[in-house]
DNA sequence: AACGCGAGCAACCGCTCCTCC
DNA sequence: GGGAGGAGCGGTTGCTCGCGT
C-alpha cells in the first residue's frame, strides 16, 4: 500500500510567494521544523505544493542565508569547487552554507561562465577549456586539439587536473572557515559573511526586507504611520517584531523594520502559545518556560537540519545525503592526508595553481 | 515617453535516489 | 522484495527591472 500524494495538483498556487505565506510557512517550521513537507501545505493551510515549500524554505527562509553579491572569496571557492565537483550545486553549496544551491547555480550561470568564457576567449583556456566541455557534456569540442595530444600526454593531462583539483579543493578548505581547518585565512577574508554559527537573525531580516519592500509597493502601506514600523495583518495569530507589539491575539504581525527588527525576531504561535525570542547573538528563549540557549547554525560541511520541540529547543539534524557527504568526506580525509605528506610540493604548486586562479580575474 | 533588449533571479519541472509500506 | 511516494537535485523557464536607443 502506497502513501497518500504529496500534494493535490488542483488548486495549487503557483508563482511568488507573498509575505503572508513567508510568514505562515516561517511560524510552522519554527514549530514543528524542516521535513514532513507533505504536511506542510495541509497543516498551514498554504495553497502551495510541498515542494514548493521546501524550496522556498531552503532557498530563501531557512537561517543563515547570505543574499547579494558574492565576495571574490566565494567567487574562487565555487569556480574551484566546480572544476572538482562538476555541476553538483548542492555539494558545492555544502561549502558555502550561506548560499543555497539555487544561488550558486545562478550565479555561475550568469555571472561565472561568462567571465571563464571571457578569459578563454583571451586565451588563458587550459584548465577552464576542459572543465567546460566537460561540465557541459561537450565531448567533441575539444576533439581537435585533444586528436593532437598523444596517449601518454592525455594520462600526464588527467593527472595535472586531478591534481589541480585537488589543490583547489585544498585551497578551497583552507580559505573556508571548515571545523577541521587549522589555517589561517586572511583578515580580508574573514569577513563576517562567513562566520563559523549563524542566527535567526538573518532569516528575520529577509523577511523584515521583504515585508519592507512589500509594504512599500502595497498600496496599503498607507496605514502605517511610522517609517519605522509596519504592521501587517494575518489570518493565523502571528507576531514578530519588538517585544512593544500589539497583541499576539489579534492576529497582527509588527515588524520593526532596520535595528528593532535586526535585533529581535520572535513570533507567537496560536497553537501552543509559545513564544520564542531571538536575539542579535543568536540566543533564543522562551518567557514560558525559561528555555533559553544558544540557536546556532554549524556551517560546515553539510547543512544542518534543524527541529524544534514544543519548548523551543531546536536540534541539529544532519541531511542523509550520503551521495554529497561521504564521498566529500573521503575526498577531504584524502586530501588532508596527501596534504602532510606532500607539503613542500603542495606550497610550490599552490603557488601556481593561485597564480592561474588570479588570472581568471 | 515608449519600446526593445539583456541580465538577474525566483520558481517550476522533471528526473533520480531513498525510504516506507 | 517490490512498488509507490517523498525528498533532493540540476536544468530550465519566465518574470521583473534596468539600461540603451
Amino acid at each position: 500500500m502506497g502513501r497518500p500524494p504529496c500534494c493535490e495538483k488542483t488548486g495549487v498556487k503557483k508563482g511568488p510567494w507573498t509575505p503572508e505565506e513567508d510568514i505562515i510557512l516561517v511560524s510552522y517550521i519554527q514549530e514543528h521544523g524542516p521535513g514532513n513537507w507533505r504536511n506542510v501545505p495541509s497543516n498551514t493551510g498554504l495553497l502551495r505544493c510541498s515542494k514548493s515549500c521546501r524550496l522556498r524554505w531552503t532557498n530563501y527562509l531557512r537561517p543563515g542565508i547570505k543574499r547579494g553579491n558574492f565576495t571574490e572569496h566565494e567567487e574562487k571557492m565555487i569556480i574551484h569547487l566546480q572544476a572538482l565537483l562538476g555541476n553538483r550545486w548542492a555539494a558545492i553549496a555544502s561549502y558555502l552554507p550561506q548560499r543555497t544551491d539555487n544561488d550558486i547555480k545562478n550565479y555561475w550561470n550568469t555571472h561565472l561562465k561568462k567571465k571563464l568564457n571571457s578569459k578563454k576567449v583571451e586565451g588563458h583556456d587550459d584548465g577552464i577549456h576542459d572543465e567546460k566541455n566537460q561540465q557541459e557534456g561537450n565531448s567533441t569540442s575539444s576533439s581537435s586539439s585533444q586528436s593532437k595530444i598523444s596517449k601518454g600526454q592525455w594520462e600526464r593531462r588527467l593527472q595535472t587536473d586531478i591534481h589541480t583539483a585537488k589543490q583547489a579543493l585544498c585551497e578551497a578548505l583552507s580559505l573556508d572557515s571548515a571545523p577541521n581547518n587549522k589555517n589561517n585565512p586572511t583578515p580580508e577574508e574573514q569577513q563576517p559573511a562567513v562566520p563559523t554559527s549563524t542566527t535567526y537573525a538573518s532569516s528575520a531580516e529577509n523577511i523584515a526586507k521583504l515585508l519592507q519592500n512589500w509594504m512599500k509597493n502595497s498600496p496599503k502601506s498607507s496605514s502605517s504611520n511610522s517609517s519605522k514600523i509596519t504592521q501587517v495583518s494575518l489570518n493565523n495569530n502571528l507576531s514578530m517584531g519588538a517585544a512593544s507589539s500589539s497583541s499576539p491575539s489579534e492576529g497582527t504581525v509588527n515588524v520593526t523594520a532596520g535595528q528593532g527588527l535586526d535585533s529581535l525576531f520572535s513570533f507567537n504561535s496560536s497553537n501552543n502559545n509559545s513564544e520564542v525570542s531571538v536575539d542579535e547573538g543568536g540566543n533564543f528563549s522562551t518567557p514560558e518556560n525559561n528555555n533559553a540557549g544558544i540557536f546556532q547554525v554549524e556551517s560546515k560541511p553539510i547543512l544542518p537540519d534543524f527541529k524544534a520541540d514544543n519548548n523551543g529547543n531546536f536540534q541539529e539534524e544532519r541531511k542523509q545525503n550520503v551521495d554529497t557527504q561521504v564521498p566529500l568526506t573521503l575526498l577531504e580525509k584524502w586530501l588532508l592526508d596527501d596534504a602532510n605528506a606532500q607539503a613542500e610540493q603542495e606550497d610550490h604548486l599552490m603557488g601556481i595553481a593561485l597564480s592561474e586562479t588570479a588570472d581568471l580575474f
